[in-house]
DNA sequence: TCGGTTCCGATGCAAGCGCATCGGTACGGG
DNA sequence: CCCGTACCGATGCGCTTGCATCGGAACCGA
């Protein structure tokens, strides 16, 4: 058994690359030589690795879900002493990618999200994650309104939707600069207190 | 001064077709030859009325923008014989885009914001749609609230940016099949219920 | 040491792109 | 009537794209 590489490492590694390189000119701007210059591989290399350029951009978005996901998941079981409202707000703000070093990924996320309106299979893997996203903000909602004295008629799963959809537009519209990533905290923050009462 | 032709109206003819491709197959499958040819005109007539592709596109997206602004305009004073309450659901409905026959429309919008994350010149156009919608719902949330027996302490700038940010989520989120048309209705409703208690 | 297997990087290819060019066409003033 | 001008459609060019190909390098077991 001759010469082996790590193809998942590198596919990694591309993953990365189609990352910078969406944030830097937009999705449409990702070419395979591009790609394969920014990580450092030969052109060869990228398409043994992915049979074709769609298969490549759908495991990228699949790559940059898993780490979103993975920070919000890490923000969730960073602060567990705290109430549930708290996380809640923790896991919102990671959601929608408000911090600064985080603004690539949210490039990213919005070039993909464009491309998905359009393309079959992209979609599916977006949905995947919005679903297990608004999963979770549903259990925190439920879990946040048993601990509240007050006790509202709010339905969680409604709830976990608009905070979603809410994220997702706040993103948006910071990342096109109608709005300040400051401003966008404070409408998120706002929503958020108005759960409770 | 021989031969003249409208200009005026073949650049919206122009934008139309624009639009109609950026719907089917996302703005990067719009080329210079599939717009001659979907809006029954030359090449040579699209680049003497644009003189670069870019220049193409601003326009069209000036051109939805300001249909668009006008339905929600139309909506407006169709409507005006209800409270202001009302009128801002009607506004907010017709922002999302969620009924069915603007679909395209909603495509066609979702292609630019992300395009205009990586385009300083429609960052601009699509900067300025944004600040005269949210100058608008900030008026007719300061004028619902007048007219309220309730006068909770609303931020009636936070909360119309936090509709606009609303709205277009929840329009992404339709158009990706995360959520139904009629789920989406459902989110942007309560929420605007929970704006006056 | 060496044979065999696995991989890769350079190159080729057809198609499509945006843009420039120009001869023909149709119109309107004199 | 007819000429000059404003327009347009077809065509060409240079370039880039995604994808296919293949000779040789790199590596491990014997």
């Amino acid at each position: 058994m001759p010469r082996q590489v790590d193809h998942v490492g590198r596919r990694r590694l591309i993953a990365e690359a189609v990352c910078h390189l969406a944030d830097e000119r937009g999705l449409e701007g990702v070419t395979l030589r591009d790609v394969a210059a920014r990580a450092q591989v030969s052109m060869g290399a990228v398409q043994r690795c992915f049979r074709t350029k769609e298969e490549m951009l759908v495991f990228a978005l699949g790559h940059i879900s898993e780490r979103i996901m993975e920070r919000v998941q890490a923000r969730l079981v960073r602060s567990p002493a705290q109430s549930a409202g708290t996380a809640l707000g923790h896991a919102a703000t990671e959601i929608s990618l408000l911090r600064m070093e985080h603004r690539a990924e949210a490039r990213v996320w919005l070039a993909f999200v464009a491309q998905a309106a359009v393309s079959k299979v992209l979609a599916r893997t977006l949905k995947a994650n919005y679903a297990t996203l608004q999963e979770a903000l549903t259990r925190l909602i439920s879990e946040a309104g048993e601990g509240s004295d007050h006790t509202p008629p709010l339905d969680p799963q409604r709830e976990a939707r608009a905070l979603l959809a809410l994220a997702d537009g706040l993103t948006t519209h910071v990342l096109i600069g109608h709005l300040t990533p400051q401003e966008a905290h404070n409408v998120l923050h706002a929503h958020l207190a108005g759960l409770w009462e």
